[in-house]
DNA sequence: AGGGAAATAT
DNA sequence: GATATTTCCC
């Protein structure tokens, strides 16, 4: 099975995009302002069930910090832009903003970053995946919230919110631990993505978004091969600050926890296209981790579509963008 | 700061 | 009712 490792982690090198395939810097995010100033507006939102956020913190209103309520749209097959051209302007149709729902009265031109509470945040595939690969690179050992966060650079991304969610994917790899142990190995075996295709996962029960990316082999072996064998010191230069938002799924309640149900009904006609996000988009900090190699590579895996949920069944919203600021 | 459990929101 | 995230406590 050591195999298996040297898998992982020849797989996981594929995965990273080709410096051609990185965004393009220009693909910004667009903010509501610059979106009216140029009339940029969604072609196709139809959206919209049930805009506000009626959360017990009724009291307040948006978060006009960052105005940038972005959303990717979820085509079939986004892929980003392949060719090379760096400066080419936001990909036709990737992303519109869109505002104006409320922020009318708010004034969204300033973003007093005030101690807004921030809405619940959800953790999209992306998010996870991005989460599990910097725990990867990190080792189980060093994994810790403050230094997993710092690795993945998300933007809005706070320490609560990594160590959460660390908490429960450990206690997720642990009940994988004792159900792949027992009989079938299925289980811990390495999803790929996949998810949906071949195979069922092994329980329904199992955490759906856990389930969406692949585990590293590592994980589920603690006492196995070295510990951090392979990632002596992360590669983090690998990891980029790309800027992954966090999409805080203020509207749409039932496509959280349900995704499993696919709703890629035969109809093959998602209920909406594309939901509304709120992305909080700031800049990663400069503080940055100290890269201590070299990129070597040059692979960068940074945040960006990465692999669509067809998997997922009836996830189809990105929730990140990748923006070249910096 | 890290880990775990209770509380709450969805 | 169950699950996902947040918040509180050690």
């Amino acid at each position: 099975m050591r195999e298996e490792d040297s898998n992982w982690f020849a797989r996981w090198e594929e995965e990273l995009p080709s410096p051609e395939e990185l965004m393009p810097l220009s693909q910004t995010l667009i903010t509501p302002d610059l979106a009216l100033a140029f009339d940029i507006r969604n072609p196709i939102n139809h959206n919209s069930s049930n805009n506000n956020n009626n959360n017990n913190n009724l009291s307040q209103q948006q978060q006009p910090q960052q105005p940038s309520h972005q959303q990717l749209t979820p085509p079939p097959s986004n892929n980003n832009n392949s060719n090379n051209n760096p400066l080419a302007a936001p990909s036709s149709t990737d992303f519109a903003a869109e505002n104006s729902a409320e922020l009318g009265s708010g004034a969204g031109s300033d973003e007093p970053a005030r101690t807004l509470k921030r809405p619940r945040l959800v953790w999209t595939p992306q998010l996870h995946k991005r989460f599990v690969d910097a725990v990867a690179h990190l080792g189980i050992k060093n994994a810790v919230p403050k230094t997993i966060m710092q690795l993945m650079s998300v933007d809005g991304l706070t320490r609560e919110n990594v160590a959460s969610h660390l908490q429960k994917y450990r206690l997720y790899l642990k009940r994988m631990q004792g159900l792949s142990g027992g009989g079938g190995g299925g289980a811990g075996g390495v999803n790929g993505g996949g998810a949906g295709a071949g195979g069922v996962n092994s329980d329904p029960a199992t955490d759906h978004l856990f389930a969406s990316s692949p585990v590293p082999p590592h994980f589920l072996h603690p006492g196995r091969a070295n510990s951090d064998h392979y990632l002596p010191y992360v590669p983090v230069t690998a990891l980029h600050p790309q800027q992954m938002a966090v999409a805080a799924a203020v509207g749409s309640p039932h496509l959280q926890s349900h995704q499993y149900h696919r709703q890629m009904n035969h109809f093959g006609s998602p209920p909406n296209g594309q939901f509304e996000h709120h992305l909080f988009a700031r800049q990663a900090q400069p503080q940055q981790v100290h890269r201590m190699g070299a990129p070597v590579h040059s692979t960068v895996p940074s945040g960006y579509v990465e692999d669509l949920e067809s998997a997922n069944g009836g996830r189809k919203v990105l929730t990140l963008f990748p923006t070249g600021d910096d």
